[in-house]
RNA sequence: GGCGCGUUGACGGAACGGUUACGUAGAGGUCUGCAAAACCUUGUAAAUGGGUUCGACUCCCAUACGUGCCUCCA
């Protein structure tokens, strides 16, 4: 079975090839460093991994960039619009840069800890800039852009597909507002491609904004005054300002991969507004298709409800490992529930997340105990042959993470009972390498050999029982234990596990 | 107010118009020096009400509940 994905942009599935050669042009919105990624957050990048590593093991060459938000990002219900940035900065009474540096470096270490692969460019809003200003220059030259007092507007009256990405009823939803529109917007969904620098202001991350940018006499008031309520600054300044939410992903998609990239994802709250808004300007600027298959991650609640600020339930990767689990048993649970279905985090889900894989190490601890049979051509372990196959085969239609664990169980499944002799330890190996590659799990990582000694201490006990000499033998295995080794006495000898 | 999505056993969670999903947890039993494991058995899931069909968890309609978006929020 080949790839399928399904694509948003079609809401079909459909199957997956690239534009051109063999290499996937892949872009992921990446987050908005002003805090520490919670639960939610990570699980998309948890299954974009899973996408990467499909598309490895289907014999792409994979070019993925993913942006780092650290300006422009405004906070909600906020009618001056505050950047997250600067109010994190507030926050912690540290400037912007600061803030974007710190968390966004917790975001690498996190991604090493969650054993994600690291995209091949890693880009911040901040090193791009001038690209995004080259953006709002080519789409001023088209005649996409208007200005009001504010910052420089994409006009989506001029670009008529604008809507149809997430089928958007556009009226309705102007009429229906919660919120005042900004009144000097044409539109309500025309969005802001660079905002200017409020008068009076000092932001920690501002930017001259070109002249030829500005349409002349909106700021350079005859009377030397700024204009009534305006935004620009004094006359003889050039205005400052700093890039729309938006912009950045567009200009750093399509300066590193070009104009059409082959798929881009990020997580369903986007479609409406910031994918609708990427597309827009993307294309307006380039002519041509923005990105040939659209992923959407659906949400992730916590104990039912969604994750927010206010319930303190946007628990993070520290807070789990307190709470002893491993951020691969949080990656595990994350591959229990389906990309595009809303999941629901639970302590409770999470523990069942965290027994299934102390089970999965402890038959992965069996290759250690085991050789390949002479005679391994018998009808058995037909699964665990097939089962690296299959596990590939989940994933190619549409990343059926569910799927492929329920695979590995049924593989692993014909371990029970059965003698360890009996085990085929390549086919096992094999199989958990399969994992390892598809599922970034981890299992032969995490599942080391016990030392020469311990085995020497395996081996002595068994000898202490097989005299009845239990005083011995149950030290030996207290011994064992303190070691975070315990021992399955079974009908065909003893077999070593993780406690 | 507008537009959308969801509702499967204790919990998580798939597939499928007719066959045991699977996992974690629970109960009873076998085995066992003890323990653990393993093995066997077990609970009679599809929000509610209609409809289509020989047959629906699976398709259609309605209701209830939950949830997402509609702002430069995410």
């Amino acid at each position: 079975m080949t790839l399928q994905l399904h694509n948003t942009l079609t809401k079909k599935t459909e199957v997956f090839a690239p534009k051109s050669d063999n290499t996937v042009k892949l872009y992921t919105c990446g987050p908005t460093v002003y805090d520490y990624l919670h639960v939610g957050n990570w699980s998309a990048y948890i299954y974009w991994d899973t996408l990467v590593r499909t598309l490895i093991a289907n014999d792409f060459s994979v070019d993925r960039v993913m942006n780092i938000t650290d300006v422009g990002h405004l906070v909600s219900d906020a009618d001056d619009g505050e950047d997250k940035l600067e109010k994190g900065a507030r926050r912690e009474g540290k400037t912007a840069w600061d803030v974007a540096t710190f968390y966004g470096n917790d975001f690498i270490t996190g991604m090493k800890r969650l054993n994600l692969i690291a995209p091949e460019h890693i880009t911040k809003a901040t090193e791009y800039i001038p690209q995004q200003l080259d953006l709002v220059r080519k789409l001023k030259e088209k005649g996409f852009t208007y200005q009001i007092d504010d910052g420089i507007y994409f006009d989506t009256a001029k670009f008529p597909t604008y809507a149809d990405f997430a089928g958007l009823d556009l009226d309705a939803q102007q009429a229906g507002a919660r919120v005042a529109l900004n009144e000097q917007k044409r539109h309500a969904a025309d969005f802001a491609l660079w905002k200017f620098t409020p008068a009076g202001e000092k932001r920690d991350m501002e930017w001259e904004t070109p002249a030829e940018l500005v349409e002349d006499g909106r700021w350079k008031m005859e009377d030397g005054e700024r204009r009534a309520n305006s935004h620009l600054p004094d006359s003889n300044s050039q205005p400052m300002g700093f890039p729309g939410w938006h912009l950045e992903c567009s200009a750093m998609a399509m300066s590193i991969l070009g104009n059409t990239l082959d798929i881009h994802t990020g997580g369903i709250d986007h479609i409406p507004v910031h994918h609708t808004n990427e597309i827009a300007q993307s294309e307006a600027a380039s002519g041509v298709t923005f990105s040939n298959y659209w992923l959407h991650n659906n949400h992730l609640k916590v104990e039912g409800t969604k994750i927010s600020k206010s319930l303190s339930n946007g628990y993070t990767l520290d807070t789990l490992e307190k709470r002893g689990y491993s951020p691969l048993d949080y990656r595990l649970f994350v591959l229990q529930s389906h990309y595009r279905s809303e999941s629901n985090f639970t302590f409770e889900n999470l523990t069942g997340a965290k027994n299934r894989r102390h089970n999965w190490r402890n038959i992965a601890a069996l290759r250690h105990q085991t050789h390949d049979t002479l005679t391994d051509d018998s009808q058995k372990e037909i699964s665990l042959r097939a089962a690296p196959q299959a596990l590939l085969e989940a994933l190619n239609d549409d990343l059926n993470t569910p799927r492929a664990l329920t695979i590995i169980d049924q593989a692993f499944a014909e371990f029970d009972g059965v003698s360890i002799t009996d085990i085929h330890q390549s086919g096992l190996g094999q199989l958990l390498e399969q994992i390892d590659k598809l599922l970034g799990l981890a299992l032969i990582e995490s599942t080391p050999d016990i030392t020469d000694g311990q085995k020497q201490l395996v081996v002595q006990r068994q000898r202490a029982r097989e005299d009845k000499n239990w005083t011995e033998s149950d030290r030996i295995r207290d011994e064992l234990a303190k070691n975070g080794i315990t021992i399955r006495d079974t009908v065909h000898g003893p077999i070593w596990e993780y406690i």
